[in-house]
DNA sequence: GCCCCATCTGAGATCGATTGCGATGGCTAA
DNA sequence: TTAGCCATCGCAATCGATCTCAGATGGGGC
């Protein structure tokens, strides 16, 4: 292998030289156009893969006005320390990879910490991509409506709001948690704690289905309390740990998220009381985690393959000019020990 | 809020035309540079905020020769199945993220699947980025060694091979699948099945510890006996599963990473064994899963935090061209329920 | 009043690939 | 022989920002 390497990367003007003819021509070859006689298009291509010869991606993106990227943005307004470690993220990005990846794209992995000026119209006036996925509204909401209002290429995972004029995809969260709180209340829980924080759209919304069934089943004795609690491991598990120290009674807890929930978990053992027994504990995910934990976690599935599909899906609808609606895929109640119930009869079965 | 917005996005001649100056006045201006009035700098970025321009990151990367982006590149040559969720991966990539994010570099998310015609060489020669970290060796030993003897910004992480020239970073896998082994053979345990393929350097490396173990203590009754399995959590449970089938005798399991070991554990107590009565088991990386796995996993830990960061310092020392050596990381057993042992005295305790 | 220098600004080349349009040459048909 | 046509190919403009170099401007010193 003696394989001359040139110092400075080859460019098509050099290529052509080799092959005498002009950088359009080799150009040409490259792209396999019939303009070129089929015998020296063979001799070009050869030529090209014998020098290692690759197209400068960021001229022929510059030529072309696009990247072949697509933008992935996570935004972490809501938390309070940096790392993208969260599980969600990791597997929701994963298969965004994937998908992404599958159509000859190439992902670009953005994370937005605070301060957050205006980096979504910043990300988009920089034409680093040619589309964008946001995972997450986080605190975002606003600055997703005023890029929306121009910016076409742009999909974003997270709850549905009123009046909302972003395309999102999510689980129906307000149903989920209702099914999720109805299945605790079904099976004689009292005194539910809504483990999170509201004003994340998302969690929002599965506020809104705790609150709602503790409407439906409206009873004596039935005492809605939210404790307010970041998505962070940690800080869930600090305000799980405070809250238990201020003495409020309980026998339940909805936890916003998998992670959220888990943490409660650990905080409720510590503690010295016993899941189920003592405290049933519900999530909301079905993170890889969730099933594995001890005890094993009940909690609200969402299908994040299919998300992340049918995210990349309608972004690349979108480049292409269509408009698409938003999309909400049902929440599924995978019931586990960690709530105490019957795998069988989610919401139903009473003891 | 009535902006006027252009359907055309803004380019920076728009922005010169409205302040009245030339393009290379605005360049200027946007960058900082003494060489412009103050005055007229001020004024010029106060335009170009309120129409909310932003660089063309295409054109000027391909002006100035570089990207401001990190590649990192993920083979699964070894992988039967596609999709990117092992939770190795995707820990890594989040640690990754944060290191490259922090540095003001974007990221550039580059699975790797069969069939890989010098993917590397490609990556490298498309200029996409000013660097590029692999993680993980996969089968890509040869590629790695025929690219790094041109192309300098690469780091790998993975297992350090004799006589390799490409960077890597990565934990002390023969001396963290040495102490895991003696664990086990302390344990009493005399049959310990190696799961996982020796072909991926790490893993060849760990089991190079568990043969060496196996020197160390050479006792009657002692019998290697490797597995092979890919990386995959179906394929090892299938392969464990079928070896159980097989009718093989043996008291415990050495996988060659969590995701594997996990695997084991499942297939062995869906076989009506139990672990670690039965089979003791001990894994490698110490994913999250591990702690919260059932049992708990006895494993080796990776501190991938450090690890990425020093993937990304040694990257950038090399981008600024300067020529680094490997670091190698000390492996740390982590001692849980999974082995039976205790968790204080690694590899010494002997019932 | 003149010249010089410091300070600022703009024209134009450049990065590397793509592509519309015109040029070239060979060949057929009138 | 010449017009006409087709198959190929190259010139030069283009994408948008950066930076060198030269030119413009104005102020101050003599």
């Amino acid at each position: 292998m003696n394989k001359k390497r040139r110092e400075t990367p080859a460019r098509m003007s050099d290529i052509a030289r080799l092959a005498g003819v002009s950088a359009s021509t080799v150009s040409r070859a490259l792209a396999g156009s019939p303009l070129v006689a089929a015998a020296k298009r063979e001799e070009i291509r050869r030529l090209a893969r014998e020098r290692g010869y690759v197209i400068n991606s960021t001229a022929r993106n510059l030529r072309l006005q696009r990247t072949q990227a697509i933008s992935v943005a996570i935004p972490l307004g809501h938390e309070t320390s940096q790392p993208l470690t969260d599980p969600f993220f990791t597997e929701m990005l994963g298969h965004l990879a994937d998908c992404i990846t599958q159509r000859g794209y190439g992902m670009f992995l953005q994370k937005i910490v605070p301060p957050m000026d205006d980096w979504l119209l910043r990300l988009i006036g920089s034409h680093k991509s040619d589309g964008i996925v946001v995972v997450g509204q986080s605190t975002e909401h606003a600055a997703l409506e005023e890029a929306a209002a121009s910016y076409k290429p742009l999909v974003v995972w997270g709850g549905h709001l009123p009046r909302q004029s972003y395309c999102t995809v999510g689980t129906d969260n307000v149903a989920g948690a209702l099914a999720a709180v109805e299945h605790l209340i079904g099976l004689g829980r009292r005194r539910i704690i809504f483990l999170g924080d509201p004003s994340v759209p998302e969690i929002g919304l599965r506020y809104e289905g705790y609150r709602l069934a503790h409407k439906r089943a409206d009873r004596v004795g039935l005492q809605p309390h939210i404790v307010p609690a970041h998505l962070t491991a940690d800080t869930a598990y600090e305000a799980m740990r405070a809250f238990i120290g201020s003495a409020g009674s309980f026998d339940a807890v909805f936890g916003a998220s998998d992670v959220i929930a888990l943490s409660a978990v650990r905080a409720i053992t510590a503690a010295g009381m016993s899941v189920p027994r003592d405290v049933a504990v519900v999530g909301y995910d079905d993170i890889a985690f969730a099933a594995h934990g001890n005890p094993p976690l009940t909690t609200v599935r969402q299908d994040l393959q299919r998300g992340a599909h049918m995210l990349v899906d309608l972004l690349f609808r979108r480049m292409g000019g269509e408009d698409t609606p938003s999309a909400t895929m049902p929440a599924e109640l995978i019931v586990r020990e960690s709530s105490g119930g019957r795998s069988d009869l989610p919401g139903v079965n009473r003891p």
